[in-house]
DNA sequence: GTCTATAAGAGGATAGAC
DNA sequence: GTCTATCCTCTTATAGAC
């Protein structure tokens, strides 16, 4: 229907905005300009701005929560379940650049509950990552490390993924999995 | 004196809450509040609200950009300058962690002439960073590995490193370099 | 479904008393 | 140096015409 496609143009537009420059500081009338068209008509489409971003976090985190989900109920090695991981995050990145932005800044603005509902959500997924990771570090006989700091470094690379995406608009997402894998994974495993 | 002494509570409160909020969803009122004062009386000591994030800023980015000068004229191994560099992003996210997360997401809200000052300190400070890495690698042999994408994963984790250093505050400085120099080096150069 | 007009409030900043 | 009072602008959101 019109009234859908209509939606997806302003989550887009918005999710583009909040990107550059946080939703604090774009307005309803930004997000219309985007459209070219006045602020009001917004609201025949979507509640208000918090609905906006309430939709664009939660549906971005539910992806990680049920990738995550496959992934942990997978027959695969820990090792391999990491390689998935980074998949996930990648692919996920390229099909959302501007989401994952939000995914590490503005979700502090989101209202309850979907605050307490994105902050759960974050939370079990960290804890499986966690968990996956020290699996492999277990099976590749490697118990000394610190596992947290290796999981914050990991994080810090798969959250910031969405600026090397968007300045590489031209980007082989098969090319960019294999070298995240290995650029992640390498110096923390010993691999063929 | 006195006011110097307000205007760093100043600087440091605003720096708490911008991290916390974002500089743009952070009021005066809110700033004023943290000092239990008004909000005008924060006008006897500094000239704005956009003057606290220039001073926060641009301060850190200097530290930055001075520390790299003394890094690049040292006699000094490329190995050696990137780990000095790493010991560098320690100590003062441990010395700034609320400026820190400013420097990742808040300076898009610099007025000029304070934005390109910005932009171009940090952009300077990357290629510097850039051609220490190369060098390293150069050193090391490998000279076919994504050197853009391994600066990247390093810069990534040292941006993030404030949300660590928050999360454990009674973290002992010399211990986190030396963790994060075995983290961030030791996949990408053959080390002892 | 989009518009104009407007309500209701929050924000940065200044004036002037003390 | 801090306060109260206030200005002016911007913001989210609604009402109601077309």
């Amino acid at each position: 229907m019109a009234d859908s496609n209509r939606k997806k143009q302003i989550l887009n537009g918005a999710a583009r905005l909040f990107r550059k420059r946080g939703f604090t500081a774009t307005s309803m009338r930004d997000i219309a300009s985007e459209l070219q068209i006045e602020a009001p008509s917004l609201y025949n489409h979507i509640k208000g701005k918090q609905e906006i971003l309430q939709i664009l976090l939660l549906e971005l985190a539910r992806s990680f929560t049920s990738g995550m989900e496959v992934i942990r109920n997978s027959t695969l090695t820990y090792e391999e379940q990491l390689e998935k991981l980074i998949r996930l995050h990648v692919d996920l990145t390229i099909k959302h650049p501007n989401g994952m932005a939000l995914l590490t800044s503005d979700w502090v603005h989101l209202e309850e509950p979907a605050f307490s509902q994105y902050v759960s959500m974050r939370d079990e997924y960290e804890l499986a990552f966690r968990n996956i990771l020290i699996g492999a570090f277990k099976n590749d006989g490697k118990e000394s490390v610190n596992v947290d700091l290796a999981l914050f470094s990991i994080l810090s690379t798969l959250r910031w993924l969405y600026t090397w995406v968007l300045k590489n608009p031209e980007i082989n997402p098969v090319e960019l999995e294999k070298e995240m894998i290995e650029n992640l994974l390498s110096g923390i495993f010993n691999r063929s």
